[in-house]
DNA sequence: AAAGATAATGGACATCACGTTTAATATCTA
DNA sequence: TAGATATTAAACGTGATGTCCATTATCTTT
């Protein structure tokens, strides 16, 4: 654990050795084509070491256990995701958004879009055998982006009926929900067409969806 | 692996021998207040044995490991609930509930209440610390429940704009996400006030509940 | 290109949890 | 009470873990 600084991968790679480049590079890499192929229980370090070529004694000079190499991999991906919402999301971008009626903004498809990059990555992850930690903070990654959004449209104006960290929640859930049905069952939908299901059902909710008669929505939500 | 059969534990214990069902009731308590205290993964087998005053080797009696211990738990609580909203969701009763009007139907707060009675179990399970595979199957536990809802109400008479079953998993992940909401920052908000909130936010969409204008929905998607 | 610095290596090691086996003991059911 | 069956402690082999060290390979810098 002498080695293992804080910064993110990408940024600060060229300070690296080339040696330690080449070793987390090559581990990182071996625990990518693991995951998609048995459980991350299942993988033991020596599986890790045995793919990535690099003896056991290496790997613990970059990396504490099996889980912290799994979370500086996620990180990557996350950063990507984070770097395309990034400047997307803010409370700017909603209040223009909503000023101009442009309804396109809350109908994005970078999300599905990177899923669909990372497509046997995120079905296994997301699986019934991925890992627990990333299906939890991905939600809560998206629940902060979304939280972000509502707090702009209520700053643009409107008066909210419910809690707007509630719905943040909720919609975040209702995402990862659509990614893990769209990864198997779904795959003739593109990307646009995924983000265009999802803001629909999600901005109009399921009477409109099923084509069924809502009867009025209340004016105000009486909670006693 | 000679005395495990396949049945739910209830309902055949008078079945078994006194001493075993003296064993598998200590191991599942053990488990069960264990995995309140840390993380499934940090629980060791003599951990559950050690707490439950069982030898080891009685264990590999009952249970292959400790998973097949958790989800032989894990069912006693799933069968609860499914008991519970059993004989509700089904097409008939959405039918009528649609016929007469009646919106309670699709706001009852059994789930919310079910998981109150467990919030512990719930609360750890469904965290970071939790464990996946109990977390997807909820999910789709959730989203088959609600598929039935949407089928009866299609058959009912609407012609769905969306896809019913990509309705049903999108609904069934909010959910999921409300409860991990609810379990961390909205413990003020009673089981009732809970299935109300998730009714509304999911009936009527996120513009409704944001109070915002949403412009017309389409009267019909298209994908194109 | 050489020298000094640093990283990677294989191998050995103690440790730990796992899963199985055994003969003896405790507890059930009939 | 007798026979059946479940539980038990103890010991064991196995495989993965995490650490250490002396040696070798590779980098960076000059």
């Amino acid at each position: 654990m002498n080695n293992t600084g804080h910064m993110s991968t990408e940024s600060v790679a060229e300070k690296l050795d080339r040696r330690q480049r080449r070793t987390r590079t090559a581990l990182r890499k071996a625990l990518m084509e693991l995951i998609i192929e048995k459980s991350f229980d299942a993988i033991t370090l020596q599986d890790i070491v045995d793919r990535a070529d690099i003896s056991r004694a290496t790997f613990y000079l970059h990396y504490k256990d099996k889980e912290d190499l799994l979370f500086k991999s996620m990180k990557d991906i996350y950063d990507e995701l984070a770097s395309k919402l990034h400047g997307i999301h803010n409370q700017d971008e909603v209040q223009k958004a909503v000023a101009t009626g442009n309804h396109d903004y809350f109908c994005d498809p970078t999300d599905f879009q990177h899923v669909a990059d990372h497509a046997d990555f995120y079905r296994v992850v997301l699986s019934e055998q991925g890992v627990a930690s990333f299906v939890v903070q991905v939600r809560k990654y998206l629940a902060q982006v979304m939280y972000t959004d509502f707090c702009g449209l209520i700053e643009a104006g409107s008066e909210s009926r419910l809690p707007a960290d509630f719905v943040a929640h909720t919609l975040a859930g209702a995402q990862v929900g659509a990614i893990s049905w769209w990864l198997e069952h779904g795959k003739e939908y593109t990307p646009e067409q995924m983000s265009r299901l999802f803001y629909y059902q999600m901005a109009f909710g399921f009477w409109w969806a099923l084509g069924a008669p809502a009867g009025s929505p209340p004016e105000d939500v009486n909670l006693d």
